[in-house]
RNA sequence: GUGCCUAUGGUGUAAUGGUUAGCACGAGGCCUUGUGGAGGCUUUAGUCCCGGUUCGAAUCCGGGUAGGCACCCCA
């Protein structure tokens, strides 16, 4: 705390942070349930050095994430060095590299941890771990219509109800043509306006229609106003008849999650995502908590972010799931279980010295029966290595002495119980084998 | 990068400008040393840093540093 010397601080460095037993259970909690749920849909774990050249973000991912916001650096053979700052860039890599080679589809995730340098803030920190699921090599709606349902299982093995939480749904490329065939604006104008959408939900009303017109004539305007406050797709596609083409893949998409019982998502054209690669159908998902009224996570179609590398693109549609905002949606609807850790045995030791040997001897037969089993060496009394086994969350308990290691019999005792039952220490594992079942 | 707010033992907090800086939790020890969850006793440990105002500063002021929140932007 004090600064008054020059010992170094015990904080962690500014937006990343320390996980202490019970932060990493929470954290390897969400992994397993993100584990689990895309692999259940086929999809195999990848995984790349936290290092790329940091040209990998310069050609797509905007010039904020790019610049600005990354962690950046020349190393010692003057290359530019980037921490990455998300994920996909570096998978598209791995596949252009080996998109010879691969039987598409290819569905792969990862779980890394990516790097951003900015203030850190509710919900956004400097390093974060975010799973990746992307499906490469299916250009039709059907593999967009899987990454949804993929991110509504996420939800839904979390604990999340229906109403929890809303899949917003819209396309990039509705939103351009919109631009091109309806408003017919050039692509600087195009960019102001994809910007001012993204932040309308934040700001009054007066003050996003003031800029609105600042930007478009008057016709203009009025068509913008009425495609965003569309909500249904046949009504869209009856206003803008031009727009048919990217309405009926999102209604196909619509349709197709509403036959597998996906019942909260909604066509939305006021979604537009802030990542530039994008090209097709995007969506979010938004915690419907008032505590916690946020955007949760999102992804969509990228079909063009291969053409950086030299090979024939590939097709793609992914999204990345945080576990900061992911904790955060746990926290507001009180979802997370017990995590206790898993002490099965704790074994006590009247005198350490003495007894550790046959302790150690104990707690080899437990291991070989897969039971978590922790010598108690503290040389405390008796009394507070039991109080201590109890508050660690030991399931039994073995107090070792004199007598123990005379008739070479252990008594385990369950903590919760009380019961204690004596047996062979040749018999200790079949003990255990015979509970366990 | 901009703005606002905050800073007291390890953690959470209390203290009209005047107390010995209080309380809770945690951690250590003990309650006659071979049986836990309760309780009791006890120990440890704090006003972020530098300066100013004042007889007197945790408290007021300035600067620094750190953190939080919002903007920006968004994985």
């Amino acid at each position: 705390m004090s600064n008054s010397n020059n010992k170094i601080s015990t904080d962690a460095y500014k937006g990343v942070r320390d996980f202490y037993p019970e932060d990493l259970r929470r954290r390897r909690y969400l992994e397993k349930i993100m584990q689990k749920t895309v692999e259940s849909f086929g999809y195999e774990a990848v995984d790349a050095s936290i290092l790329e050249p940091a040209a990998l973000y310069d050609a797509k991912s905007g010039e904020e994430l790019a610049g600005e916001q990354s962690y950046r650096f020349t190393d010692r053979g003057d290359r530019e060095v980037m921490l990455r700052p998300e994920m996909t860039p570096s998978i598209a890599r791995m596949v252009a590299a080996q998109a010879k080679t691969l039987s598409f589809p290819v569905r792969w995730y990862a779980i890394p941890n990516v790097f951003r340098y900015e203030r850190p803030q509710r919900g956004r920190l400097r390093e974060h771990w975010q799973l990746n699921v992307d499906l490469f090599g299916i250009e039709d709606s059907i593999a967009d219509t899987e990454i949804i349902s993929v991110a509504h299982e996420l939800m839904k093995n979390l604990g999340a109800a229906e109403d929890d939480f809303v899949i917003h749904i819209s396309s990039r490329s509705l939103f351009s043509d919109f631009c091109t065939d309806v408003l017919k604006i050039d692509d600087d104008l195009y960019a102001d306006l994809a910007g001012l959408i993204d932040k309308k939900t934040k700001i009054d009303k007066d003050s996003f229609t003031g800029a609105v017109h600042d930007l478009l004539s008057e016709d203009q305007a009025e068509g913008l106003f009425t495609y965003l406050s569309i909500t249904d797709t046949e009504q869209m596609n009856e206003t803008f008849p031009m727009l048919a083409k990217p309405l009926n893949k999102l209604d196909s998409i619509l349709e197709s999650l509403a036959n597998r019982n996906i019942g909260n998502a909604v066509f939305d054209p006021n979604l537009i995502r802030g990542i530039a690669y994008y090209t097709g159908v995007v969506f979010e998902i938004f915690d419907t908590h008032p505590q916690n009224n946020r955007s949760l996570f999102g992804g969509g179609r990228y079909d063009d972010l291969m053409e950086v590398f030299d090979v024939d693109p590939v097709p793609a549609v992914g999204f990345g799931a945080g576990d900061v905002t992911l904790a955060d949606f746990m926290d507001a609807h009180e979802l997370w279980p017990d995590l206790a850790s898993h002490l099965d045995v704790d074994i006590c030791l009247i005198d350490t010295k003495k007894h550790s040997g046959f302790g150690y001897e104990i707690a080899g037969f437990l291991r070989q029966v897969k039971m978590n089993t922790r010598v108690n060496i503290s040389g405390k009394n008796i009394g507070t290595q039991l109080k201590n086994a109890d508050k660690d969350g030991a399931n039994y308990v073995i107090v070792i002495g004199d007598d123990e290691l005379e008739s070479e019999k252990v008594t385990i005792k369950e903590l919760s119980s009380g019961e204690e039952a004596t047996v062979k220490k040749a018999d200790i594992a079949d003990f255990f084998i015979n509970e366990e079942e």
